[in-house]
DNA sequence: AATATTATCGGTAACGTTCTCGCTGATTTT
DNA sequence: AAAATCAGCGAGAACGTTACCGATAATATT
């Protein structure tokens, strides 16, 4: 109805310029403490608000930070995304939310048509097949920061954020085998994801240091999802001698091995055991439940924000890595009993 | 680096006016077809990128919609996320999300700290203890449409998206009776809410339907959290006489219901059935699965924006309400034989 | 042939804010 | 008492874009 109130409605009031209003309300430099708090109470009493569309276009910056990943419906994204918005938020940034679902081509679109003046920084994770990650440079030649996190790509020099999957599958696997399983088996995410690689790396580690045989057929690669995890299974299990212990690269392919593993009748703790990673919220309420490697979403959230508001901050773009440590959840899938 | 191309930069190159090439690029009104074509080819020569802070400065539009929601760490609000994205993505619009916690401080925050220059319009989810919504009915005094979706206010008119959620439970309820339970009893969520008071009375219209009492006792209002589920299921089975089935509100609830009685040796669907309402992918998990009345979560998130771009588009704010039917879930949990 | 119409373009003022100067008048310095 | 300093303020341009209106030339109308 009647248009917002601007910092000229409060000069014309005050009959002072626009130039002290715009200080007063800002810096508080250059500007009297009497008419400072004159011009705060006017803007109090005319409920003003700023048009940071304006506030944008004179400073070159906005006040928000682009947020790419590839789902929101799980708990491990959901989870660092409220981890951002808590830093985000008491540093007054806003988030634009941008979700790819997992598509290469979407993602391109949207850093392409994103227009470079909407944002101050970005976050993202990338796609599982991003062939290339070009567009994501281009980005970064423009002099704004980028941070990735969990799904990073290797082929660009750039700050990121990330559990440390290598000790965590390492671990994993440890404590499978600590617990008397000898034959064990490792359902990986896709190719060509960097912490795929890691946690595969961390697998093999593992079996070295405790001189077991590393297997060939023992590794598939492939999604993400429950039913990846159930039709992997069905292969591991299908074998002339099958694994008696299966290291999931997530909990949701471990949940899916073990819907198979029971339709099969077999014992889960017992017979076989299963770890994932991640802890979901549903590794505690399948049972048995799900031992696994918690991850640090929330923390990875935080620091990722927080290390792009560091960039944007200080202009400065040099690329940093933090590697967060995940964490042992002990359950009843890996009990021998 | 080299600071963005803009507008000016073509009108240089092309040794045309400024007004022509904004002309050309958006309207192609008043342009000859063949000069609009050079502005383009040269627009994608320097790469230019419009700036979007200039064009919601000079059009008094962003191109955002604020999205304000408790929380984004659960199936249903991840999932309504996903659809709001998905044709707002469509539309070349961004989304501004904001979480609140559940805190009603946070909202009025976010809402009263937004500037009113940084969105087109908001898509919000309460907080479950509102006391007031005069931060919302300013927003819309101010002219920018509001939609709500799911917890919806009902002090205020405005459109409104939501699940059938009378329906809902009684086709819940319904199903429990007509399973051969008698006695049942309802954990609902907090007081005060629309969707819980929807919710209870589907359950009442469901009993005096099929003429069974209704003891006062059976029902339970209190959070949303499995913990809250679990409580409550213990308070109604140290009843001189505990119910035979338990409706939950929600999915979680009806976990922490399944939790408890599972503690007491209690079989569930045989001697004690229990129906949530979500379809949170936990339900198929949880062994026995868990029945319940399956939302339409991103069903819920398109037409909430489609709503709202269209309040947006034709500068009308009518209220509307939508109600979007749920489905009825049969799983193990009402199983009784 | 004079006039009216049309298509195409340019000039200029907005939009709300910040930023860089420069200007006053008062205070301090010498 | 003259000079130097300084606090506080204002004028005006800039940020990149759109919107309104007028100008021009070509075409159509009578």
């Amino acid at each position: 109805m009647s248009r917002p109130t601007t910092i000229k409605d409060i000069a014309r009031i005050l009959k002072i310029s626009v130039s002290t209003v715009s200080r007063a309300l800002r810096d508080a430099y250059d500007v009297n403490e009497e008419t400072r708090n004159r011009v705060l109470a006017a803007a109090a009493e005319i409920n003003y608000k700023p048009n940071y569309n304006a506030t944008a276009l004179a400073k070159r910056s906005t006040h928000n930070i682009g947020v790419i990943l590839p789902f929101i419906t799980n708990y491990y994204f959901s989870t660092v995304i409220t981890g951002i918005q808590e830093v985000a938020y008491s540093k007054g940034f806003n988030i634009i939310l941008h979700v790819t679902n997992d598509s290469p081509e979407r993602e391109l679109s949207i850093v392409d048509n994103l227009s470079l003046s909407s944002f101050d920084g970005l976050l993202v994770s990338t796609c599982s097949q991003s062939d290339s990650c070009e567009h994501f440079a281009r980005v970064i030649r423009e002099d704004i920061p980028v941070v990735f996190f969990d799904r990073v790509p290797n082929q660009i020099r750039t700050s990121k954020v990330m559990q440390d999957d290598f000790n965590g599958a390492f671990e994993a696997v440890e404590h499978l085998v600590s617990n008397g399983y000898r034959r064990v088996a490792h359902i990986a995410g896709p190719r060509g994801l960097l912490f795929t690689e890691k946690r595969y790396e961390g697998y093999l580690a593992a079996l070295t240091k405790h001189n077991l045989p590393v297997v060939e057929d023992y590794t598939i690669y492939s999604g993400f999802s429950q039913e990846s995890g159930q039709a992997d299974t069905i292969q591991l299990m299908d074998l002339p001698e099958p694994p008696d212990a299966i290291f999931a690269v997530n909990d949701r392919k471990a949940i899916g091995a073990m819907l198979t593993l029971k339709a099969r009748g077999i014992r889960i703790g017992k017979e076989v055991g299963v770890i994932g990673f991640t802890d979901d919220p549903m590794a505690s309420i399948i049972s048995p439940s799900l031992s696994t490697i918690a991850e640090p979403a929330f923390e990875i959230g935080r620091k990722s924000c927080e290390l792009l508001l560091g960039h944007i901050r200080k202009k400065s773009f040099i690329p940093e890595e933090k590697i967060l440590p995940g964490k042992l959840i002990v359950r009843e899938s890996t009990n021998k009993g």
